[in-house]
DNA sequence: CAAGGTGATGCATTTTTTGCACCACGTGCT
DNA sequence: AGCACGTGGTGCAAAAAATGCATCACCTTG
């Protein structure tokens, strides 16, 4: 797109830090990319970058201009989408910032499902600790987040919230798959595979410690719940995953076996679909928001909050 | 500025509804423009606009289109006020749609004591009925608007209301001025200059007739606030002006007397200051409205509502 | 002090935009 | 019907703008 190639070169050369990197990236040669930048510093009557040893950095007005730039490009970008909406093309393109808990297994099942009934819609799925969702939400660089562990600040619009149980995952021979239900303090006994920091079962599994005065064996720590999922069918180890009320996600891991924990014991966090706030969502994003609400309103009811 | 010239061009187009006109006004060939907006449609692969026999108009997809536009011009003439404001200088362009009953008394005086405090920062005042006003918010061509009568719709902020009442203007000779307060059915015995429609004091005027069964003489009937108080000193008429409890506005009609209704027939009006919801104004428009209010919370105490 | 990185700049080249003249088409007036 | 006038669209040449190369000045790092 011609109209906002301009302003995005800005915007590339903010994340790159660089003119020259920037300049590779966008495939032109720095010269033209610095210009531009020249250029548009006089037409402001006031620089955007400070020049460092090492490179650009933006300073306080380029700051409140990249704000405006990002928006400006991710507003664009949604009207083209609802205009080509408007020739019958159901085309666009979502892009969703989610917890690492969830682009594993939840997220995969609902794309997929949405694609079947429109095809042309593309997806993009960035795995972001919670903090740094709501950074892309604030950059313009996601339609939403889907965020499970504590209340996100206010600043943003809570679309939708649902209480999620927390399952103990482990291979079918393993001690705790005789009982139907698991205490928190059983998982103690075992070697233990935990999420690492930056996701909001960590935070949970954290609390649930302190608060229980059980302290598991972190046997291993991974980002990764892919992982996590496969080395719990290795070892006579235990992990934790989110439960959706349905099994079709757990069973994406064959052989493993999930355990509900004791009601004392439950481990309750809230799944948040949320926006900037005022951002108006593409056609494609809110039809796909409409479909994971009334899917988790179908699979989980009475666990949902508008 | 170059980054919206090439957007405000469409703008101006789909104003003037020719291209020639447009580019007529824009000072070059109507063959470049032409072409650029060839160049868009192509770009986003969809016309914007429909091509007539006497000119174009803008399609469904232009009215899309058109409204990000303008929504981005705005921003960044807010964000361009901010960077300037980064270097110290204060400048900016504050844009109020007001209704008629506002523009001749009220704000001349507001924007004088604002500029000078800020004399780089420029005025535009836009006289316009209240759905206009509320269309030229609508179309960012107005920061906010000053709409005095019904409470407006609520797709919009309301930064503050303001009760206002309605007092009876006169000659110093007029029969009506030798008593301090003015009862509503006395005010049928004189010729009486009436606002036109399409501004709030006509509807409070009408609605009072109709409640208290009193037709007035409509001797004169203008649009022009202006008119209407010079006229009141021509002939032994009365007319009808917002009062702001304090009289150094009416004092601006120097020999006309201003006489306050009687409890029982007070015409009473609310004052809306109103923005798009959602917006941000502008480093000046924001410290216009601040002044606005503790102007209005100074002069009319226990009539502000924020 | 040298090596490797950064952004800035002069000048020739390429690409894009612009303007002129003209076409095709529709409207309205005679 | 005929004509004048206005509209948007287009081919081609001129003008303007963006680009790329080579180079400079500067800073950091080894």
């Amino acid at each position: 797109m011609k109209l906002l190639s301009h302003l995005n070169y800005i915007d590339v050369v903010a994340k790159k830090g660089s003119i020259r990197k920037a300049a590779e990236s966008l495939n032109i040669t720095s010269t033209a990319l610095n210009r531009r930048i020249l250029a548009l510093e006089d037409e402001l009557g006031s620089p955007l970058f400070e020049r460092l040893a090492n490179g650009v950095r933006l300073n306080t007005a380029g700051e409140l201009l990249i704000q405006h730039i990002r928006k400006s490009i991710s507003d664009l970008s949604r009207v083209k989408s609802q205009i080509s909406d408007l020739s019958g093309i159901r085309s666009g393109h979502v892009t969703i910032a989610a917890g690492a808990e969830l682009v594993g297994t939840f997220l995969p099942r609902r794309i997929a499902n949405y694609r079947t009934e429109f095809p042309e819609v593309s997806f993009e799925v960035l795995r972001r600790a919670p903090e740094d969702a709501m950074k892309s939400l604030n950059d313009f660089e996601a339609d939403f987040a889907l965020i499970f562990g504590p209340v996100p600040p206010s600043e943003f619009h809570i679309i939708l919230s649902v209480d999620l149980q927390v399952m103990v995952a482990m291979n079918a021979s393993h001690p705790l798959a005789k009982a139907d239900i698991v205490r928190f303090y059983d998982c103690a006994n075992y070697p233990a595979i935990l999420p690492a920091s930056g996701s909001g079962l960590y935070d949970l599994l954290i609390a649930a410690q302190r608060q229980k005065g059980t302290r598991l064996q972190e046997a291993i720590i991974s980002e990764s719940f892919e992982l996590m999922a496969h080395y719990t069918n290795e070892e006579q180890a235990i992990s934790f995953m989110l439960s959706f009320g349905d099994t079709s996600y757990s069973s994406s891991y064959r052989d493993l076996i999930f355990r509900p924990l004791h009601k004392a014991d439950s481990l309750q966090g809230r799944l948040h679909i949320v926006q900037n706030k005022g951002r108006v969502l593409s056609v494609a994003a809110s039809k796909f928001v409409e479909q994971l609400n009334q899917h988790l309103c179908k699979i989980l009811p009475d666990h949902v909050h508008q």
